[in-house]
DNA sequence: TATTGACTTGGAGTGAACTCTAAGGAGTAT
DNA sequence: ATACTCCTTAGAGTTCACTCCAAGTCAATA
């Protein structure tokens, strides 16, 4: 699979997808004989979790470590795990901190509706 | 209140409480004759959710438009809601990514689990 | 053979949101 | 009065995660 064609499949930029392997973010990508970059099944689906990883906030540092740990092999299983603990811990913080920001964005905009049709602001703010 | 006080209280370092108030992301503070910032209730209440909508990821830019608006009095109020809405849809979409990846986050780490005890990764990736 | 177009690299540039620095002023303690 | 601490400003610098650029390579087509 060409470069062009993951992009297009998980929309994102031929830019990000090179700037990810540079730095580590998946495994290095096979070539073919003019060095033009040719993703198999398993690059795929490293691309994709690493999509997914940062759509959530997971920094990049982190998915970086998590592939040097697995290139290192079956004696990096616990540490492993345990960053994949660290970055739910991360993302359950930020889903409680959101949901939190939810409710009041809700709160707000229910007074604004109230507002709109009485013509009067209930407790400005 | 002084400016040291709001940080203790909200966490946040003085150059960001500065920062916001110079950005316009909450009014001006009132100041004592010698030129220093004295935090009143309102205030406070701008900061914290400012600090709130900013955790969620609600853009400065979005935060420096509402107060523009609140500022220009009670023909802005629809334009204050729909704002508000537009905030809410973009946190929902957070929520919504979020919640997939700590789903996922949450399946890698049963698997490692499984691994640690067994000595044998089902499935690798 | 010449051109076209998509790919390659290393490295520089960007945008958002802070964060820090330098220079200076006000208020309090000795 | 002097020192000390905390505050002020304008503006420069930092960090993160891309994003863009210039120069060059390769494969396919006219």
């Amino acid at each position: 699979m060409t470069i062009k064609e993951v992009c297009k499949q998980f929309d994102i930029s031929a830019d990000t997808l090179r700037y990810y392997e540079r730095v580590g973010v998946i495994p290095k990508v096979k070539r073919t004989k003019g060095g033009i970059r040719d993703y198999s099944e398993e690059d795929i689906s490293w691309v994709e979790n690493a999509i997914c990883m940062r759509s959530a906030g997971v920094p990049v540092e982190m998915l970086i470590e998590y592939v040097k740990l697995y290139q290192e092999g079956d004696n990096t299983l616990e540490a492993r795990r345990d960053l994949l603990i660290e970055a739910r811990v991360e993302v359950q913080k930020k889903i409680d901190q959101y949901v939190e920001t939810l409710n009041k964005l809700n709160f707000k905009i229910s007074r604004y509706e109230e507002a709109v049709k009485t013509g009067v602001l209930s407790w400005e703010k």
